[in-house]
DNA sequence: AGTTGTCAACCAAACAGTTAGTTAGCGCAC
DNA sequence: GTGCGCTAACTAACTGTTTGGTTGACAACT
């Protein structure tokens, strides 16, 4: 076995990511990890502190892989949401992870990174529906979240209405989410223009 | 403290539910929810067999309680999200539960009841299909899935994208649950129709 | 009416297995 | 020879589950 901090770190991270994408933080087994990872459980607490402290690094790994990896085009928005549909497919950890990180860590303060690019991703959307390319009856930010969470329709839907969908082929379904986002985004459905501007401090409260 | 069986019972599906939403299966303590439900340890064991079987029941009475609750109205649809949407809101646990489920008892076979009342609301899409009330570009369990999807934008998303949108307004947040709704189901975004059938077998597989 | 028997609801304490985290030391490479 | 990467063995704490026994309600019997 070469020495090799780096590599150690890496697989340990990569090794934790599919423990925690399989048992969450609290399922996990510092063990497994360790074992998986071709490495020794006191390298964990050498290199991240605690199991936590792993967690965090893969929770950044993560991160930054989604927003590195995820291209935007401001006048094909669906566009985006089918490949970041793609991306939950073919990592089908990565919804897990986010699923996980919510629930047992939805209490940290947000993530710089995640943050950053989600601001400045919907600054483009806003850029966007001043060119009237978007619609403009959402918030900038919501039509990103929107986006995102069509993406998510395949892979955060609960088994049952899986199995009661029963649509297996990937094309179809790549086609749906882009529908979806299609169809959420046009100018159809809203009656009445939105109300005058709420967005970044709510109307009451 | 008197003698009631069924009262027990419901004590502990209650204090298990808070438990089970708050810190999952494998995070949840057996000795906390004895002590909320001001019952003891073993009589878990005496009424469910196990923890895991305290579970089912909680999930059990949630699924009775969604499906009993959620009228449907096949002519407003995006109503049933918003409905669906005001369940999550004023029971926040309920999302959690639903999270905790797929990630922790994703492989448990589909809830009996659950199914059954997503197959016959599926039907009842269909009879709105074939009556033009409802877009036919979707399979009709699809649609259904589409409208919890919807009904799920603001629990399910991540905290980090929770505080860009920065959407605290209940009737904004309904607004938005039924404009992506309504603008989903719309004939606007999908540009040829859908290919013949797909239906219930997968074009592939 | 009072006594006794029975059964289910209930509980405190202990058990047995597991797990995060620690330590003390080994050996390679520079 | 020294520092860093690494490891096996260890421990203290925790947790699901079981056990053994107590308590109260209720009815049958005297």
């Amino acid at each position: 076995m070469q020495r090799d901090a780096e590599a150690t770190k890496r697989r340990l991270i990569d090794a934790g990511r599919a423990e925690f994408a399989a048992h969450g933080i609290t399922g996990a087994r510092v063990d497994r990890i360790a074992e998986v990872a071709q490495s020794n459980k006191a390298q964990i607490y050498h290199y991240f502190k605690n199991k936590a402290g792993l967690f965090d690094a893969v929770w950044d790994d993560l991160c930054r892989q989604i927003v590195d990896g995820l291209p935007f085009d401001v006048s094909d928005l669906p566009g985006v949401a089918v490949q970041l549909s793609d991306v939950y497919a073919d990592y089908p950890e990565l919804p897990r992870l986010i699923l996980w990180q919510r629930l047992e860590r939805g209490e940290d303060p947000p993530h710089a990174v995640a943050t950053a690019d989600l601001l400045s991703r919907g600054a483009a959307v806003a850029a966007g529906q001043r060119r009237g390319l978007v619609t403009d009856w959402y918030e900038p930010h919501v039509v990103m979240a929107m986006l995102l969470h069509a993406a998510a329709f395949w892979e955060f839907s609960s088994p049952d209405v899986m199995a009661v969908m029963d649509v297996r082929d990937r094309e179809r379904r790549r086609e749906i989410v882009r529908a979806m986002a299609t169809g959420m985004l046009a100018e159809s459905g809203q009656a009445e223009p939105r109300q005058a501007e709420p967005r970044q401090a709510g109307p009451e409260r």
